[in-house]
DNA sequence: TAGATTGTTAATCGATTAACAATC
DNA sequence: TAGATTGTTAATCGATTAACAATC
C-alpha cells in the first residue's frame, strides 16, 4: 500500500480505539457520521482515511467494526510482527507514559526499561524491569526493541538517543526539550512547555482563535 | 499585530528557549543560520518567523539576542499581564508535567493544582498547594488562571473539562485520550497512544519514511 | 568589490473540505 | 421513488521552501 499521510495514521490509531469500545458494546456497524461524532471531525474526513486504507463499506450499514479494526491493526502494527517498546529515562514522566501504555489495548508490546540510577536498575516498575542504560544495545537486540520512548533529563538527550539508534533502535519519540537529529531513524519530538506556551498564545482574548 | 500561524508559534516558544541559553553564555548577536542549526530547521524558516513578529536584524550582526527574546515573551505571554495555570488531575503524568513546568524558565506561573483524591487536597506538590475539584471555580477565579491541563483518568475528562470551562479557563491541554469538544475554549488535544503508533507505523522497514 | 546576510514574494507541498456521482 | 449513505475528485487552506532583490 502506498504510505499514508501522517494525520491520518494519527487518525487510524483513534478510530479503532473508539471502534474497540463500540465493539465491545456489542455494536457491529458503524456510520461515518457516528464514527466521526466519537471524534469531534467530519464524516468526509472518515470515508476519505476509511478510502485510503482500501477498506469499503455497505450504503446500508456503513462499515464493519470488526474488518475496520482487524485492517487497523495490520496497518499500524502489523498482527504477524509484533513491534517492541522501551523506555529509556523511567523518572516520573517515563512512569506516566508506562501507566498509559499498559492501561491501553494497544498491540505495541513494552519490553523493557532502561535507567543510569543504580536504585532502579533490577526493579520492576508496572511489571517491566529496569536495565541499566550501559547494557541497552544487549537488551535492544536480545528483545527486538524498534522503538524508544525518551525520557531522560535534557543533558543526556543527545548522547542517549545516539545510543538508541547504534543499538539498532528506529523510532523514537523524544520526550526531551532537546532537539535532535538522527539520520536514518524515525523522529518524533514532543516539547511539553512549547505546548503550553501555544496555548497560552492563542488562549489570550485578542487571539481568539477559539475552537 | 495579525495573529501568527500555529507552527510560527511553537517555533516561537523555541527559539526563546534556546536563545535564553545562548544570552546567558554571553552570547549578543545571532545569525539566522546559527539559530535554524540549534533546532534542526532551516534560516529561511527562522528569518520568515522573526519577519512576522516585525522584529529585524543587521546584515552585520545578525538579530540581537536580547531584542528578540524581549519581543518573543510579549508575543506568548504578554508581560504586562501573567497567565496562571493549573493542573487538573495530580496522579503521575500531573506530577511529571508539574517537574517540567518548575524545570524550565517559561513565563506562565503555575497557580494552583487539583484533584479529586482527599489524600492529595491540601497536600504540597513541587511548592504548589493541591485543591479539591469542587473548589475549582473559586480557586480558579481567586487566582485569575486562564489555561487548565488536564490529566485527570478518561472517565473523568468529559466533566472536568466543562467545569474548567465553566470555571472560566479558556485554554485548555487535553492528554487525556478522550476527544473533547468545548466551544469558546482553545482546545489542545495530546494524546499518547496515537504518537506511539504513529511512530510505529512510520518506523516499519516498508514505510521507511526516515528522516 | 565579493561574499555573506536579511527580508520578502512566489511556488510548492501536504492536508482538509466542498461538491457531487453512484448506490441501495 | 425519496432519502441516506459511501466513494472520490477538485478546490481550498495552511505551512514550508525556493528564488532572489537589497544591503553592508
Amino acid at each position: 500500500m502506498k504510505l499514508l499521510p501522517e494525520r491520518t495514521v494519527e487518525r487510524l490509531s483513534k478510530y479503532r480505539r473508539v471502534l474497540q469500545r463500540e465493539l465491545d458494546n456489542g455494536t457491529d456497524h458503524i456510520y461515518s457520521h457516528e464514527l466521526a461524532k466519537l471524534l469531534h471531525i467530519t464524516p468526509v474526513q472518515v470515508r476519505r482515511d476509511i478510502m485510503l486504507i482500501g477498506h469499503t463499506g455497505t450504503l446500508r450499514k456503513g462499515y464493519s467494526i470488526d474488518n475496520l479494526i482487524k485492517l487497523i491493526s495490520e496497518i499500524i502494527d502489523c498482527s504477524s510482527s509484533v513491534q517492541n517498546v522501551a523506555i529509556v529515562g523511567i523518572g516520573k514522566l517515563g512512569q506516566a507514559l508506562l501507566d498509559y501504555l499498559n492501561d491501553s489495548n494497544t498491540k505495541l508490546n513494552l519490553s523493557a526499561v532502561f535507567d543510569n540510577n543504580p536504585d532502579k536498575i533490577g526493579t520492576s516498575y508496572s511489571g517491566t524491569v529496569c536495565y541499566s542504560i550501559e547494557s541497552l544495545k544487549k537488551i535492544v537486540e536480545r528483545e527486538g526493541i524498534t522503538i524508544g520512548i525518551l525520557t531522560v533529563p535534557p543533558e543526556f538527550a543527545k548522547e542517549v538517543s545516539t545510543m538508541m539508534k547504534d543499538a539498532g533502535i528506529v523510532g523514537i519519540i523524544n520526550y526531551t526539550p532537546v532537539s535532535l537529529k538522527l539520520d536514518g531513524t524515525f523522529l518524533e519530538e514532543y516539547d511539553v512547555i512549547t505546548t503550553l506556551e501555544k496555548v497560552a498564545y492563542f488562549s489570550k482574548p485578542k487571539n481568539a482563535k477559539l475552537l
